[in-house]
DNA sequence: CGGTCTATAATTTTT
DNA sequence: TTATAGACCG
């Protein structure tokens, strides 16, 4: 346990308070991560067995670095028997041994949003009258707010509303399609254990030892789902910071971690707040914005690190202006100082400001990276590769089944497709059970018929195939793609041959992950299929790697650092944002601002703009009231003329050149 | 059915 | 400004 002395004494409190609930209230860069995994290699230290250790992430990355990192610390053998995963991951794994009981299939699909929304649309376009109209990205929300409020899956009050009408529909659908969304994982869990309390002491006697990551982050189902793991020996860890709560809008509760000594009495409270990242600096910015929110726990974090530069707080005219002198900036600091254009991010409120940013950043010939973004797996191509299998994982997933029905095209037309629907609705039966039924079949036309007959055959086919014990999966999936001529339904679709290229090479990267899969799991199609649709960045790692600024959200900064941090358009409208004045939000804006501030490191920049080009046309802009609140001690007020105007100074210049030598000789 | 046109709206996005 | 959904027409 060497390394158990490197930590500072909070640190070391938490790490050895290893029995009773335990909340950590971590700031922004105190050694979160570091106390966790050192804490687990306490736990074996002193006798407590890997299998009885659960760690809980929200984000797979997290549980990634968080498996590399206890790795580094205790025996490998041990390490892989530690459960170190996402609540989302966690929930499949316990619903794949009991979910029969609460009757659905083990082999259950699980729909992203994409499918979720999909699903959506089709009932809205199914059951509402002509006049009525509803927004399927407001159903899905309303249906993901109503199961997180607990309605649970019953009738719902009275189907007189469409919304309702549309929830209980689709609910009815998921569960003929043998299909959960991701808010069902987390409550068929509950719904589990509530229900059937052998299960539920299963786990609890399985995971001895439990410990949340980002608790300020959980909902209410999450919660729940800890209370029920950790209902009988209360060994309950959580950490997290209250201040950093800001997925509130997704349902987050950050009650769940002021309050936590309601649901775990007695905690011991740890609080973390020695911050091994930034400056002084830049730390006193970041404590007098949070000092301002009501309902948190108070906080204030200091370090060792120097005062450092001031924040620089800066007035530019408008957006083109800010994106053109924060890039020549961060080219100005990385010419002078030789670093790598990694050490730089500029993060931002709206995915639409960072436009202007790449513009010059192309302009200058700086590479970069966007973080966010079209997913891998919402390609279109991908995704019917991936209806295919899920379709031959689970044959009752309709969604996935009409999907591919006609695709490449079969013979199969609307009209069919909309029969089938039709008696499968009326016999509660999947659609790929309508299709093999004799009695429908004889609905057909015999040219249909033999189409309908061909297409059954081919999934019946392939499942078999499939099933087989020690089945090759890449291999049979392209030598299903090979059947069903699916290049040449690529070719004839694309525009140009370049795009058919890239879609085809999309598809062989599919197949390649799902060898890979094969490769180092026993879970087969199924599991796969779950990793995908639970994973769903992980092409990043592929072509992220390389040097570049960062451009980055707020939100999707948390957990990162860098050492030269812009944070722009920090004005009304946009931090805090004009939609979350109207709610009341405003708490939830204040920490996001935080969040971006405590990303920096060595120094950090803020602009504001006074006019910005907003839906086309320019309006004028003041600046956000959080700049108020920043302590005049740690900031630098400065003039954009002043800076605009001013050629290198002599001190910059030779510095500059100084370097240029050094690099040169 | 698929392509083009027009009206409308406009955060954030761990799984 | 721009993206997207629905309408509309060949």
């Amino acid at each position: 346990m060497a390394r158990f002395f490197d930590l500072n004494p909070e640190q070391q409190a938490a790490v050895k308070c290893t029995e009773g609930p335990l909340l950590v209230l971590a700031g922004a860069g105190t050694g979160k991560t570091r106390v966790i995994t050192m804490r687990i290699a306490y736990l074996l230290h002193n006798g407590a067995k890997p299998e009885n250790i659960l760690a809980v992430t929200f984000t797979n990355k997290a549980a990634n670095e968080m498996r590399a990192r206890v790795a580094q610390l205790v025996e490998k053998v041990e390490a892989k028997k530690i459960t170190i995963c996402t609540f989302h991951a966690l929930c499949v794994r316990i619903l794949r041994q009991d979910i029969e009981r609460l009757g659905y299939k083990s082999n259950f699909a699980i729909y992203d949003e994409g499918d979720q929304l999909g699903l959506i649309r089709k009932i809205i376009a199914r059951i509402s009258a002509k006049n009525e109209k509803l927004d399927p990205n407001l159903a899905k929300n309303l249906i993901s707010r109503a199961k997180n409020a607990h309605w649970k899956i019953k009738e719902p009050e009275g189907e007189s509303s469409l919304p309702a009408a549309v929830f209980h529909r689709y609910q009815e659908e998921l569960k003929t399609a043998n299909a959960v969304d991701f808010d069902d994982l987390l409550i068929l869990t509950v719904n589990l254990f509530e229900n059937h309390p052998d299960v539920a002491q299963k786990w609890q006697t399985r995971f001895r030892y439990i410990m949340v990551d980002e608790f300020q982050d959980t909902n209410g189902l999450q919660l729940e789902l800890v209370r029920y793991l950790g209902g009988n020996h209360h060994n309950v860890c959580v950490v997290g910071d209250d201040d950093q709560s800001i997925y509130g809008w997704r349902g987050a509760e950050v009650a769940n971690i002021l309050e936590f000594e309601h649901h775990f009495p007695n905690p011991e409270v740890v609080k973390l707040e020695q911050n091994y990242r930034s400056t002084g600096s830049i730390l006193g910015a970041a404590n007098s914005i949070i000092r301002h929110n009501p309902r948190r726990r108070p906080k204030s974090l200091w370090s060792q690190n120097g005062e450092g530069e001031k924040v620089t707080v800066m007035e530019v005219p408008d957006d083109h202006e800010e994106a053109n002198y924060v890039i020549s900036e961060i080219q100005k600091r990385q010419q002078i100082g030789g670093l790598n254009w990694s050490r730089f991010a500029v993060i931002f409120r709206m995915n639409a400001q960072s436009r202007l940013l790449e513009e010059n950043l192309r302009r200058l010939r700086i590479p970069y990276r966007i973080i966010g973004g079209r997913s891998f797996f919402e390609r279109r191509e991908v995704k019917d590769v991936l209806a295919y299998l899920s379709c031959l994982a689970n044959p009752s997933d309709d969604l996935n089944l009409l999907r591919i029905i006609n695709t490449p095209a079969r013979g199969i037309g609307s009209s069919t497709i909309e029969l089938a629907v039709a008696e499968s609705n009326q016999h509660k039966t999947s659609i790929y059970e309508t299709l093999r039924s004799p009695v429908f079949q004889e609905f057909l036309s015999s040219r249909t018929k033999t189409a309908v007959e061909k297409f059954a055959e081919l999934l019946d086919r392939y499942e078999t195939e499939l099933l087989q014990p020690l089945a090759n999966l890449s291999a049979i999936v392209d030598k299903l793609l090979v059947e069903i001529d699916y290049t040449g339904e690529l070719r004839k679709s694309c525009k140009t041959q370049e795009e058919a290229l890239n879609r085809e090479e999309n598809i062989r990267e599919l197949v390649r992950t799902l060898g890979d899969f094969q490769g180092r799991s026993t879970e087969g199609l199924t599991g796969f299929l779950a990793e995908v649709t639970l994973d769903q960045d992980r092409e990043e790692k592929s072509e992220g790697d390389h040097d570049g600024v960062t451009l980055i959200t707020f939100h999707a900064a948390k957990g990162l650092e860098f050492p030269h941090v812009f944070l722009v358009g920090i004005e009304e409208g946009v931090l805090p944002h004009d939609r979350s004045k109207v709610d009341g939000h405003l708490d939830e804006e204040r920490r996001l601002f935080y969040v971006g501030i405590t990303r920096a490191m060595e120094s950090l920049t803020i602009t504001h703009c006074s006019s910005r080009m907003k839906y086309g046309s320019a309006s004028p802009c003041h600046p956000s009231i959080f700049l108020k609140d920043l302590d005049p001690v740690c900031v630098e007020i400065v003039s954009y003329h002043v800076i605009a105007n001013q050629p290198a100074s002599e001190g910059t210049a030779r510095t500059h050149f100084a370097k240029m030598r050094e690099l040169l000789g």
